[in-house]
DNA sequence: GATAAGTCGAACATCACTGTTCGACTTATC
DNA sequence: GATAAGTCGAACAGTGATGTTCGACTTATC
C-alpha cells in the first residue's frame, strides 16, 4: 500500500505505531507535551522518534489524520443515516463517544498550533454527520428547531467532552458515559 | 484597605489594573500567553510587569483571586436561593454565563499550571452555588434525579463554555447566548 | 520644586525545547 | 551470516521564554 523506495522494516513499523499511540495519549491529556516526553512515553529514543516525523507538526499531523480516519470508521458503522434519527443519535453515541472526543481535542490542538485552513475540510467530513443526523432529526420532528443547527452540533460535542473529562477525572465510570450522554441529550434535544 | 507599608502611588495602581485586565483577556484566549506579550497587551514594559507580579504564578493567581471575587458577587446579585429554581437558573444564566465561563476557563489553566490542591476550595465556592440551585430544582421537582447531580453541574458549565466559544468564534451572536443556553439548559435538566 | 516612587529599555544568565549530526551498536531480512 | 536498515545516547546550535539587574528617565505627591 505505502511503498515509497524500500519496505520498512518489522521492527521500524511497530515503533512508528507505538509513536503514534502515545502521542495520542500525551497530545489529548497534555497539550503542551514534548517531543521528549512522547518518546519517552513510546518506549523509544528521541532519534527514532524524529527519524520518523522530522518535526512537532509532521507528528500532529500524522496523529490528527489518524484519529480523522478511526473516527469515519466509527461514525460509518454506526449508520448514522439508517433508521429513525433518535435511535441512529443512540447508536452513534454508544459507539463512538469517545473517538469523537479525541477527535474534538485534536482538532483544537492542532487548529491553535498549525493555525489550519486546509485542516477545517477534513474536520467538517466528521461534523457534518452529526449534523446531517441532526437535520434529519429536525426533519422527522423528533429534534426541537427552534435553536440554531450550529448550536445542536456544538452542544453535542460539547457533552460528549465533557463526559469524556468527567470520566477522565473519575467523577463518571466509563461504563455509564454513554448512557448518561444519551439521556441527556436526547432530552436537550427533543422537539416539543 | 491594603495598606502594606506605603501607600502606592496612583499610576501604579492604574497600572496594575491595566494588567490585571490584558492578563485575564490573554490567558482566557491563549493559555500560553507570555509574560511580554501581557505586557504589551496592559500597554506596559515588561519590567514594569515584573515589578508589581514577581512571576508568572503571582499574577495567574492573583488573575484568578479576582475573577473569582467578581464572579462571587455576580452570583450573589442573582440571588441564586430565592423564588422558583428555574427562575433561578434563569437569573443565573443571563446575567453571569460570561463570567462564569471566565472562572472555568482561569480554573482550567491554574490547575494544569499550578496544580493545585488549595485551590479547589476556592473554585467549589463558586461551583456549589450552582450545585446548591441544582439540589433545590431537585427537592422542588422541577430538575431531573435520574442522573448524577455532578453530571448536571458538568452539563450547565460545559453548556456555559460552549456557548462562550461559539460567541468567540462568531458562530452565535452575544445577545443570543443567554436565550439559547436557557432554552437548552431549562429542557435538558427539567425533570419527568 | 524636591523627593521618593514608578517606569522602561537594554542587557544578562538560565532553562527547556527543537531539530541535527555523529558514531557505535543492534536487529530484521535475504 | 552478511548487509542494510534501524536504534540510541551524547553532544551541538538555535530559539524563545523567564526572571533579574542596571542606570537613566518621568511623574505623582507633599
Amino acid at each position: 500500500m505505502a511503498t515509497t523506495e524500500t519496505r520498512r522494516r518489522a521492527d521500524a513499523e511497530r515503533n512508528i505505531a507505538a509513536i503514534l499511540d502515545a502521542a495520542l495519549v500525551c497530545f489529548t491529556e497534555e497539550p503542551q507535551a514534548s517531543m521528549a516526553a512522547i518518546a519517552r512515553a513510546a518506549g523509544v529514543g528521541r532519534v527514532t522518534l524524529y527519524a520518523h516525523f522530522p518535526s512537532r507538526e509532521v507528528l500532529l499531523a500524522a496523529v490528527l489524520d489518524r484519529t480523522i480516519a478511526q473516527a469515519g470508521e466509527v461514525i460509518r458503522a454506526a449508520a448514522p443515516s439508517e433508521g429513525p434519527a433518535t435511535t441512529a443519535l443512540r447508536r452513534l453515541l454508544r459507539s463512538s463517544w469517545h473517538v469523537l472526543d479525541q477527535h474534538r481535542q485534536l482538532f483544537d490542538l492542532a487548529q491553535r498550533e498549525l493555525g489550519s485552513p486546509n485542516l477545517r475540510e477534513r474536520h467538517r467530513q466528521v461534523v457534518d454527520h452529526v449534523e446531517d443526523l441532526l437535520v434529519r432529526g429536525q426533519q422527522e420532528g423528533v429534534f426541537r428547531t427552534d435553536l440554531p443547527i450550529t448550536w445542536l452540533v456544538t452542544t453535542v460535542y460539547s457533552l460528549l467532552h465533557a463526559a469524556a473529562e468527567d470520566v477522565n477525572t473519575g467523577q463518571l465510570r466509563a461504563d455509564e458515559a454513554a448512557e448518561v450522554l444519551e439521556a441527556t441529550l436526547l432530552q436537550a434535544l427533543e422537539s416539543r
